[in-house]
Parts: structure tokens; sequence; C-alpha cells
DNA sequence: GTCTATAAGAGGATAGAC
DNA sequence: GTCTATCCTCTTATAGAC
């Protein structure tokens, strides 16, 4: 049974931790949006660095969810076309979501040093479970001879994060969702390439 | 005739302005490994802000040099080979000066709150004149007809730019250079797929 | 749960001596 | 040029009343 007023903490803060960065954001500029005083925000986190990685685990269990549930749905299809369906699928989902990757972003490329430590440890484990999400549709790849088997697993795996972080860094950086052909084009010049080929 | 000590202030500020960010970069601490005292430093800036402006300033003020000593270096060769040189030397350059790059990755992608319009308007007149090296070699390329000419020359120099970016922070995340092959490689996919063909 | 009041400290910057 | 001393502001966080 969430709070109104815990909700609104966490809304505000994430905007800042976002818009203008960790240090920059001050306990009192969230509490005078939310309209409380600082004292109270203490009732329900013990710290900033508390409201912060409440924040950061939050996103990421969103994300994670969001692409466990793409790579379960699609069955009974090739599993090239599950892959271009988790790649599709994700953009939509980081295409709405933008702030929100822009916050991992953030937060993995430029972290607080007080906080550099407990962030790379966190980005390890959740990243972890996004890489075997899509080892597992790689492999089948590989399996059924979609995708040559004379380089490694885990080339094909850095391959497509390399891919997608392009196209994600290209959405934040130039703060529009690209539309569905630019997402085929791209895929298309990736899967040939990139991957069928081995250049 | 430069002076010691502010070659020591410029030296670590820029060090701290690059891996703790300008808001946690505070004078005590600069002033600390300069070993001086923190009002001896206002004799040479009169402002943290100021300061940081000083060495952002410089550190485009030395990238856009190279880049026109690269663009003026080679005469007698074809302009896609003009490409491919500014391309390489390119990488050559910020291989060897990754943490500049990445001074200015973070204050582009991330400006302190403060100081995000001063940077947006430098930014604009500092990439600028890069893009006038870059559309001058890319013009010479349609003339001739290395490039179709079906396209845009702004949307070349804009997919020269993104190629280009995405080998920089391939590079700044992974803070490894790479080397002349995978460079190589990554341009022919690039010129192939991107650039010749109009997909 | 939310408040008032305040502790305790860090930060940018300056005055003025040497 | 570099120092000592200091001002003033901002910040996180807590104590304790309601």
């Amino acid at each position: 049974m969430p709070n109104k007023t815990n909700e609104m903490i966490r809304y505000v803060a994430f905007r800042l931790f976002v818009e203008v960065g960790y240090e920059a954001t001050n306990i009192r500029n969230i509490c005078k949006e939310v309209d409380i005083k600082p004292a109270s925000l203490y009732f329900y986190y013990k710290s900033k660095e508390d409201l912060f990685f409440s924040i950061y685990d939050e996103v990421w269990e969103d994300k994670i969810k969001v692409l466990s549930n793409i790579a379960e749905l699609e069955h009974n299809i090739s599993p090239n076309m599950k892959l271009y369906f988790l790649y599709k699928r994700s953009m939509d989902y980081y295409s709405e979501n933008i702030i929100k990757m822009k916050f991992l972003l953030r937060y993995h490329l430029f972290p607080p040093e007080d906080l550099a430590n407990i962030i790379r440890d966190k980005y390890r484990e959740w990243s972890g479970k996004e890489d075997k999400i899509i080892e597992d549709i790689i492999k089948q790849c590989m399996e059924r001879r979609v995708l040559p088997d004379d380089r490694d697993l885990s080339d094909y795996v850095l391959e497509y994060k390399t891919f997608e972080r392009e196209q994600l860094i290209e959405m934040i950086i130039n703060n529009i969702k690209k539309n569905e052909r630019e997402f085929d084009r791209s895929w298309l010049r990736f899967w040939n390439c990139n991957m069928s080929n081995s250049v």
C-alpha cells in the first residue's frame, strides 16, 4: 500500500537525479516540490543515498521485468526472429522510457564518487541478468545455425549489446524516438554486417 | 610564459573535473593537491566557473587544431581516402587523449545546471568548426562521385559524426584503445553499409 | 506522519598582511 | 604570488513536539 507522499518524493527525486544529477540535487529542493519539510523525507528514507538506490534498483527491476516478458512471449518463431523482436520491443520500451535509460546511462558512465563502488556492484548484478536473456536467444541462433558458430557466444552477446547501446545513446543524445523504419534499417545493417558476416 | 603553479592548478582541476565531476570537485581539494592555499587559486582564476571554462576551451582548441592539421595534410589523394585518413588519425588522437574526450562527453551529456547554457553555446560554436572540416572533405567525395549525390551533404556529415561518436563512446566506455585492424573493420562496415549504399 | 528548530560541517569566495 | 583568517551560504541530517 504505497503512500502518496512517498510516491511524490520518488517521482520528484528521480526527475532531479536525471536532470541535474545526484550532487546537485538536494533534499530541500525535492521537499519544496513535494511540499513537505526536509525532516519528513527522513521518515521514508534514512539518507539521500538510501533514496537514490531505492530508485536505482526500481529502474533496473522494471527494465529486467520488461525484457524477461519479451523473451518469454515468442515461442513458435525462429530464433533470429526472437532476437529481432527482443530488439524491436526493447527499443519501444526504451523510447517510451528514455528518461529511465538516461538515468542509468548517467550513473553508469559518471557515478558520484561516494556511490561509485556500490553502483558498480549493483550494475554487475543487474546487467548479468540482462546478459542471460540475450545469451539464451543467441544460443538458440547458434544451435540452429542461424548464426555461424565460428564465433563465441560471448562475442555475439557483446556485439548485440554494443549495437543496442549505440541505438540507445543515439536516442538519448538526440532526445527523439526513431521511427519503426529507421529501427529496421539499423537492424538490417547490424544483422548483415556485424552478425551474419564474419568480416 | 606559463606559470608553474598555474599549470599545476589546471592539471589537477582537469583530472578532478573528469573523474569526479564539476560539482564534486572543490577548490580545497584542488589546492591541497597543488599544495597551495585556496586564496592563491583566486589569483589565477576569478571563480571555479572561470577555471572550468578556461580548461573547457583549451580542450576544444587542441582538438580542433589537430583535426585541422589532419585535414590540411593530405593533398594528392582521393577524397574518400582523405575521409579515411581523417577518421584513422582522429581515432589515434582520441585514443591518446581519451581523458580529454571523456571530459567533453561528460559535460556535453550531463552539464552542471548552472553552466548548462554557457556549455551549450560554446559547444555549438566549437562543433561548428568541426563540422566544417568534415563537410569540406565529404563535399569533395560527392563532387567526384565517390559518394552518391542522391543524399544531402548534411545527411552524410551526420552519418559520419554518428559513426565517429560510436567509436569514441566505445573507447571511453571500455577504456581501451582499439587496434588498427578493428578500426579498419569498423570503417569498412561504415563505408559499405552506411555511406556507399543507400539502403 | 509531519512539523519547528537547529546542529555540524562543507563549500565558494574575499580582505588584507607579507 | 602566496599566505592567514574569516565571512556567508548551503547542505545533510537529527531531536523532539504535535
